[in-house]
DNA sequence: TAGATTGTTAATCGATTAACAATC
DNA sequence: TAGATTGTTAATCGATTAACAATC
């Protein structure tokens, strides 16, 4: 279990488990490496470790692997059965979306309150969960074990927003902004739009039908 | 300029002209690859060679290169300043989010209209763009050249909509549904927030401080 | 000039893929 | 049994990093 797992392995996890629960609704009981590599235009081989590195029992060969068994073992190892409470910091359009939407509960996240600035919307409700000052923040959030928190700012205000994080304790920023972000102690995830868009533009227009 | 460009590298190059903006806000004229690799928390070969492949003049020795003329070459690389037309496919909290975003129109992106299936919202405006029926989509779209599809609807329907976003035309899917989608001829980016986020929660639980 | 930075060629590293004996 | 699938060890591949002479 203390193996080293790769970031791109572990992009591939939730994928295998979207499939798997896909096969699960439809009452298919068993699954082999073979398959699924088929099914997400993976390479057999690849499949069978990263299986191997999360699963807790063997598969068994002609059989396969129990996908109920897969199932649980990973969603155990991403953690979706263990909540973790999140806060949203920029509750405009995107930050919005996010309160409002109640499927990252299933990936082990909740999200408990949004921070803005704006004061048509501070101190209003969003998808049902409160909105506080910025100012507020590092008070606001003592004691209440948040651990992540989604950052959907202007990308100006990007750095001393995640500075204001860092201080306030917060473990994660997921940071949609589209800033370079870093700070010692702080875990980081960029989910840049502007480098997802930039590869989709250059396969369009470079009609190259592969990563 | 018909060198192959890798998907990593790619998704540097937001990122550099992103800093490159910043620098060029403050005044800044030259810069080099030591620099901004040390901005950017990278090795300086990889942002010399990165520059290499799209730049349209050489870096001086000593004097670096120069700013505007990087931002310049990395716009033009990355087809931000020739709009791509798109539409968002699936009106809920996060394609309404899209739909108000103007920012997109910076990277290239003029998202037009929008489809969805829910009654109180096909034939209303979103962010000032129409939203209309998806089983209009294929007639509708008809000489618009309209080549990117945002894909925002839920999980279930992604497969049949990307399927229906394939029979009308459209070049690239940006999916944001967290399904795994393939079409022969159709570019598929996807932008997995499962996978993103699993990123995230094993980092913070593994104090592990790098990707 | 001296030294920072360049472009380019070679070495390293890590992830993916192939090969293969073991087994249900 | 026969054959599909397994886990594991070795080979390949591609991207990153290091090395170095050239130069403003």
């Amino acid at each position: 279990m203390d193996k080293k797992i790769s970031s791109r392995q572990l992009e591939r996890y939730p994928m295998y488990l979207n499939h798997l629960i896909t096969l699960h609704n439809s009452g298919i009981i068993n699954t082999s490496a073979p398959k699924i590599a088929k099914a997400l235009d993976l390479k057999t081989e690849q499949v069978r470790k990263d299986l191997q590195d999360v699963s807790s029992d063997f598969g068994k060969p002609k059989a396969g692997r129990d996908v109920a068994l897969l199932i649980n073992d990973l969603q155990n190892f991403l953690g979706y059965n263990q909540l973790d409470r999140a806060i949203v910091v920029g509750v405009g359009h995107l930050g919005q979306a996010f309160m409002n939407f109640d499927g990252f509960k299933e990936y082990g996240l909740e999200i408990v309150e949004g921070y803005d600035v704006n004061p048509k919307i501070v101190g209003q409700k969003e998808g049902n969960k409160p909105v506080y000052h910025v100012d507020s923040l590092q008070e606001s959030i003592k004691g209440k074990d948040i651990k992540v928190a989604i950052l959907t700012t202007p990308i100006e205000v990007a750095n001393e927003t995640a500075c204001l994080l860092a201080k306030a304790g917060i473990k994660g920023i997921w940071n949609f902004t589209g800033a370079f972000l870093s700070y010692e102690g702080v875990v980081i995830e960029n989910m840049n739009l502007a480098s997802s868009l930039a590869k989709l533009s250059h396969r369009i227009n470079n009609k190259t039908s592969k990563k």
